[in-house]
RNA sequence: CGGGGCGUAGCGCAGUGGUAGCGCGCACGGUUCGGGUCCGUGAGGUCGGAGGUUCAAAUCCUCCCGCCCCGACCA
């Protein structure tokens, strides 16, 4: 490709309204074309980066034994219904009627879809396991896209389904992702690391998302300081230091006049908020719920669902919480009767507390559990925290802090799950046994964000210049510059290295516009392909006509004749 | 959806009531040639949109739209 005939320009300055990295360079590359928000065109030489991409997974998808298929992105309504996500997905559900007024969906995803295929295609044992995928552009109404391709409306994604027979099966599948999702991300210059999450609207059970660890992500693991133990914080879990001994003393009230939130409390009556119970309202599915946690923590709304078994959790009202009896600042599950009490464990490990008295103005001193009130659900409804136990560890040594946790934040990549037999229940999906006996057929899902993949190698991969992307994912391998283009001899010479090094089957990019050398220069280290090659007078004035060679992540360039050139360019590349 | 910022030439920006400018880029001519050369000439704008105030609006008022950031939300 010659730069002269390339659809798309470079940009000297950084566009105002780009701010993370991977946007800034994608757009100064020209590697995107912004549409609206969260809609990008991907111009040639971003699209050559995303076909890198996709190369790599169709081969790790081929390698796990995956087969290619491709479904609609635009379909009926009534199969989002019959799923029940029409309702999960919400808003990020983009909704259109055609010609006859039926209603049609944009797909943000394609479980419905494959799932009819499963039930059309597999009748018996013999049929499964199977492993399907496609990459296709899926679209979500996100409420605030962000950070160019980090979070897009419409998107490309590859996503796998797999239908299995059993549980050992599902999990053998399930394996044999986790392998192939670490070799592509590897693959394409990434560190990530993989962590236990939430299922989320999808359903199902287990599910581990791959983050690339990263200061402009949106997602916050915990991990582990010692054994790697990683999880999403949806889902984490802290090990809390233990309490020192106490022996409970009598409940007292005291008034706290206008002292309603934990810290006003905590500061109030001179104690730690870790001496606190904290009282929060949650409407769950609609009913009024009582969470009580402890002052210093905070309550995991995740956990609270899955405790619940519940679908959709937002925080009450004041005026919801007053008009269910309740006293908003001072409430407390000591005398409570008539609301759910859900209570985080940590509840239990701390004595002589301060809680509401369920009195305007008055807390009580030296609750404990389970001397003075009881709860219908005690389990980890906590938000794990910098500094809390590792659980692994803690199970391991039984000491709490063998292990810490700490917070990173990270952009998601990667997700697979077992969704069992959530889609399949719902669609009729089953097969019949080696004993003829009807069985559910389970599946399970593996996603990756193409689009995202690469934004997110560039956050990964880029230095104060410019990308720095690994030779499987950038756009061209070599980046020819020729200097003085007027000088008839480096005309030449430079046009002689282009053939031959596209003859050698490397992919080059040829910078042959009339440009200084400094834009040059500045432009070949925002485009950041592996290997420079430079042809100037000066090089083909040095003993033998030569040329500079250089790999981007290198300062110091090697003078190489110029037949030596290819050989020092597959060189630099490891090929 | 809440909070904040911003919409003026392709990009980055200035312009607080008197009829629109700078830098870069672009075109042409010359010049220079190893890290965003220099000189000259030129093209390019319904000042996001609609309404209003005024003799006069990029500028003041109202409404709307769009973009970015934080939060909420998010396979």
């Amino acid at each position: 490709m010659r730069f002269t005939q390339l659809f798309g320009r470079t940009l000297r300055a950084d566009p105002a309204d780009a701010e993370t990295p991977s946007h800034r360079l994608l757009l100064r590359a020209g590697m995107i074309g912004p549409l609206a928000s969260g809609l990008n065109s991907y111009l040639p030489l971003g699209q050559r980066a995303l076909r890198n991409i996709e190369r790599i997974i169709h081969e790790e998808m081929d390698a796990a034994g995956g087969q290619e298929l491709r479904m609609p992105a635009l379909q009926p309504l009534d199969l989002w219904e019959q799923s029940s996500r029409a309702q999960g997905f919400g808003k990020h559900l983009l909704r259109l009627k055609d010609r006859r007024d039926r209603d049609l969906v944009l797909a943000p995803t394609h479980e419905e879809v494959v799932t009819t295929l499963g039930r059309s295609i597999i009748r018996s044992y013999r049929d499964l396991p199977m492993l399907v995928y496609q990459i296709q552009t899926k679209f979500r109404d996100e409420a605030r896209p962000r950070g160019g391709l980090i979070r897009a409306r419409e998107f490309d994604m590859k996503d796998a389904y797999s239908f299995n027979a059993d549980d050992a099966s599902l999990d053998q599948t399930y394996q044999r992702m986790a392998l192939a999702y670490r070799n592509i991300f590897s693959r394409c210059g990434l560190n990530t690391v993989m962590v236990e999450a939430d299922s989320g609207a999808i359903g199902g059970k287990d599910s581990q998302e791959f983050i690339l660890p990263s200061e402009v992500g949106e997602d916050t693991i915990v991990i582990c300081n010692r054994c790697g133990y990683a999880a999403n914080t949806e889902r984490a879990e802290g090990v809390l230091p233990p309490s020192p001994a106490e022996s409970p003393l009598p409940l007292e009230e005291v008034r706290t006049p206008g002292q309603k939130t934990i810290n006003e409390v905590a500061g109030f009556l001179r104690v730690s908020p870790g001496k606190t119970l904290k009282a929060v309202f949650y409407l769950v599915d609609g009913k009024m719920v009582f969470v009580a946690i402890r002052g210093d923590l905070e309550v995991n709304e995740i956990k609270l669902l899955r405790a619940l078994k519940a679908k959709e959790a937002r925080i009450a009202t004041p005026e919801e919480v007053r008009g269910a009896g309740l006293v908003d600042g001072a409430a407390s599950p000591v005398g409570l009767r008539g609301v759910t009490v859900v209570a985080d464990r940590s509840v239990t490990s701390g004595a002589n507390l301060v809680a509401g008295a369920n009195k305007p103005d008055t807390h009580l001193r030296n609750v404990n559990y389970p001397r003075d009130f009881s709860t219908d659900v005690l389990t980890d409804i906590a938000t794990a925290q910098p500094g809390h136990g590792c659980p692994r560890c803690h199970a391991e040594t039984a000491r709490w802090d063998a292990g810490t946790l700490e917070t990173k934040r990270g952009i998601e990549v990667g997700h697979i799950f077992k969704l069992g037999t959530s889609m399949t229940d719902p669609f009729g999906v089953t097969y019949l046994d080696a004993q003829g006996r009807q069985r559910p057929v389970l599946m399970g899902c593996f996603g990756i964000g193409v689009g995202r993949l690469l934004a997110g190698a560039i956050e990964a991969n880029h230095d104060e210049k410019g990308m720095t992307l690994p030779a499987s994912i950038a756009p061209y391998q070599v980046h020819l510059v020729a200097l003085n283009l007027d000088n008839a001899e480096v005309a030449q010479h430079a046009e002689a290295l282009y053939e031959q090094i596209k003859a050698a089957g490397l992919q080059v990019f040829y910078d042959d516009r009339p440009e200084s050398t400094g834009v040059k220069f500045n432009d070949a280290d925002l485009l950041g392909f592996p290997v420079r090659v430079v042809v100037s007078p000066r090089t083909l004035r040095a003993t033998q006509p030569s040329a500079e060679v250089k790999a981007r992540k290198e300062s110091q360039p090697r003078v190489v004749a110029l037949d030596g050139v290819v050989e020092a360019a597959r060189g630099l590349l490891g090929t």
